[in-house]
DNA sequence: GGCTGGCACTCGTATGCATCGAGTGCCAAG
DNA sequence: CTTGGCACTCGATGCATACGAGTGCCAGCC
């Protein structure tokens, strides 16, 4: 195992060059540490720390730079949550707090995110499937054309038009909507299908061709991938990247826009379950483009179990401590905002 | 004013230009087109579109590059809208007939767009104020909570939570639905604040309260710039701007970011009133951060009004006739989808 | 055995300098 | 008005040199 100064100089290592951006030497770090040690003895530390992989050096003859297994380590071993400053706690809450929409919460707080973490930032949508129903409607716009609308507890409103393939009464409508909303206000999306399975058997058979085909579209916004949405902000930020431009920030961009792939990248985070957070670091992001990049990502919801995930994409050279608070943070503020609502 | 071929010189520097990327000179000029003059008569030509402020030179001894001036006179003067190829159409067509949903329908346009031009794409929620009502729905969430649900003719929906400072019977309820709809469906939302001013005089005073707050809240979600709602999209395309990247896209970025800053720009279009095609040249964009790229926007709409807009940014150094030929064709695509739904 | 100072070596970066060439402006002739 | 010729400009390219931060290794010391 390494030896307690070796991890204090992988610590230094990290801190430094998230700091600089520039690879850093054994010189330097004795200056800049009180490591109690002369700069050869870190030379020597650092020998066993690239051999052991955690750092490299751009080529030969030049300062370390902390690798993704050295990140990792320092993740997991060296660095804490760095809680926010009572200032940044308060701009959160003001920030946040003008929201009447969940349209609104969710624009707001990724702009939050990424003003704070100066980083890219990534908000989910309260996942459906695992939301509670508050409601269910059923609009007649025309004869033969309906518009079915959800909302559930957190707040969020999706809504569908609906073809009949026949004429639908308004006592039928009506009917359909009491019945409808009677079997699963207060249960979970993800029930629904159970719970509305068999609902067309008990009307007229005329009417049972649109109840099958409104039931059928209730289900189909609940399949996932379509029922997820998210928001991100902050691409501007990219810019700080690094300086060797072009390569870098293309693939991130190009996955960025790519929504499927960041929902699989939240959703992979969940492993760790419920509103812990999870931290990929480089290569440990399936997705090609990013591998470059670190995703620091939480779970938030309104009770204790998480219905969504928010989080940042920042180079895997990021302040980790600082990154993690933020986001930490944001998302308990926006899971009481839920809650109140 | 200039001589024919003088304006032929121009828009061969200006093809050649957004082609190559690099200043062009006399000689290569005159190899690439068929001018039937020298080279030494190009550079006169030159010495006097420089004078006239269509060219310059990026330093003494270098090839001429279009100034915002010059592009603007390519394309008031010199350049058509390129008609799309028919595989082209019926990508587009492909593309966007299996959208199911307004959101669906926008972004699928946003991606298109992004895809064919090769550049950023901004799409506009059709406009609430210019866009007549289909239905407006109230729905009981809680005793004193209500769902303001607004539908357009073209498919968008706008919901609010009303917090009502006294319950609010199911009976006034139905009556307030049914008295607010018979004023305002099929009117324009433009015309909703007169319809409805004095509608809570009608009502009980225990609820006059209740109809005041409904009213209030429907007249906030038409007022400007708050009702405006759009996307961007294939900001990944950016990196194709230039070589000289940080400066030059940060801005951008930044820019694109502030959707308040991207709504004023498609409404400066508006001058050119209905469906007209406006593009604006790198400083004729009011936003700073803009100033070296180009807009080309256009609206769109069911009928022959346009109820919003959409367009492309790109770089000054555009290709300006397929560029507008994309834009013009999509929208029309998407009004024909919006007049259909 | 681990720490330290010394030293030779590596290699990327910065600097100066000469060269090259695309492009220009100007002019005199057609 | 057009054209060919010519001197000039100036950024880009290539190269050799110097510089310096940083390394690895080793012998000596605690």
């Amino acid at each position: 195992m390494l030896s307690e100064r070796r991890l204090e100089v992988l610590r230094a290592i990290v801190q430094d060059y998230v700091g600089t951006e520039e690879p850093v030497g054994s010189k330097a770090l004795t200056e800049r540490h009180k490591l109690g040690v002369s700069p050869a003895t870190v030379r020597n530390d650092m020998a066993v720390l690239e051999e052991e992989g955690f750092i490299a050096q751009p080529h030969t003859s030049a300062g370390r730079i902390p690798t993704d297994k050295g990140y990792r380590l320092f993740v997991d071993k060296l660095a804490g949550v760095k809680p926010l400053s009572s200032p940044e706690r308060r701009a959160i809450q003001n920030f946040l707090d003008g929201a009447v929409d969940l349209d609104d919460v969710v624009g707001r707080t990724v702009r939050l995110l990424a003003q704070l973490t100066r980083q890219v930032a990534v908000v989910q949508y309260p996942s459906l499937t695992r939301s509670t129903v508050r409601h269910v409607e059923l609009l007649s716009l025309a004869p033969a054309r309906l518009m079915l609308v959800l909302i559930t507890d957190t707040g969020r409103v999706e809504q569908r038009m609906i073809d009949c393939p026949a004429p639908f009464g308004d006592t039928s409508l009506a009917d359909l909507r009491a019945r409808l909303n009677s079997r699963v206000v207060g249960r979970r999306f993800a029930d629904v299908p159970q719970l509305v399975q068999d609902l067309a058997d008990s009307f007229d058979p005329e009417d049972r061709g649109t109840v099958s085909t409104v039931l059928a579209i209730l289900l189909e916004t609940l399949v996932e991938e379509t029922e997820e949405r998210l928001v991100i902000g902050g691409t501007a930020n990219l810019t700080r990247f690094g300086h060797d431009f072009p390569l870098t920030i293309r693939p991130v961009l190009e996955a960025l826009e790519e929504h499927v792939v960041l929902l699989k990248l939240l959703g992979e985070a969940e492993e760790s379950g419920g509103m812990g957070m999870t931290v990929r670091i480089g290569h440990e992001n399936a997705h090609e483009g990013l591998n470059s990049t670190s995703v620091v990502a939480v779970g938030y919801g309104s009770g204790d179990e998480a219905v969504a995930k928010l989080g940042v994409v920042g180079p895997t050279r990021m302040d980790y401590p600082g990154t993690m608070g933020a986001v930490r943070a944001v998302a308990r503020y926006v899971g009481q905002i839920l809650a109140e609502s």
